[in-house]
DNA sequence: ATTATGATGTACT
DNA sequence: GTACATCATAATG
């Protein structure tokens, strides 16, 4: 059994965080569907100092975050790397959960050719900024709705079960003390 | 194996 | 000007 991901449940940020983990990311070119199972993840939310909308704070960048469920928000970071996010919350609350890792289901020569560089399975979409280049996820996408059907990029629920671990975050300076990275242990059960 | 450095857009001081 | 939700490459142990 294999279903299209089309809602999230009623959950806070941290908990579709942990939600998110096992499903699988797709994103569909012209000629080919690639796919990789989420592996892990960090919540961010209006109070945590390392969100970009922390306290509140609205600039035209961080918009999508404040949008409704599902809005996906895309972002430059150092000048070079782009970040898949998935906004949570009602529609005006800046949460979303980043996107951190996959495991490369489906494509990985393409992912591989994406990356442009010579690395392992794992290496291919192991950090967010990995993720989005391997399947070269369009910076179009900024705004829509992971749910849209039209779009090409969506999520499943491959009936994965993991078993997942709450740890501090890594590759920030403030916030850093928060259990909000999500990340699996071992392999996963089908 | 770990550490250092450079690339460089956007937000903020 | 500085900081940043990063990564590849080079240098070092």
């Amino acid at each position: 059994m294999m279903t299209r991901i089309n809602h999230f449940p009623d959950l806070s940020t941290s908990e579709i965080a942990i939600f998110l983990l096992g499903k699988v990311l797709c994103l569909k070119t012209a000629d080919f569907i690639l796919t990789g199972m989420i592996t892990e993840t960090e919540a961010y939310t209006e109070d945590d100092p390392a969100s970009h909308t922390f306290g509140g704070r609205q600039t035209l960048r961080n918009q999508p975050m404040f949008g409704t469920v599902g809005t996906i928000y895309i972002y430059l970071i150092y000048g070079m790397h782009r970040c898949l996010n998935i906004a949570t919350g009602q529609k005006g609350e800046g949460s979303a959960v980043l996107i951190r890792a996959l495991k490369p289901l489906q494509g990985q020569a393409h992912m591989q050719y994406n990356r442009g560089v010579k690395v392992t399975a794992k290496g291919l979409t192991d950090g967010p900024g990995k993720l989005v280049q391997a399947l070269g996820i369009p910076m179009a996408l900024n705004g829509a709705s992971i749910f849209n059907p039209n779009i090409p990029l969506w999520l499943e629920d491959h009936n994965y079960s993991c078993i997942h671990q709450c740890t501090t975050r890594i590759g920030i300076r403030r916030g850093q003390d928060r259990l909000w990275r999500f990340v699996v242990l071992g392999d996963v059960q089908k």
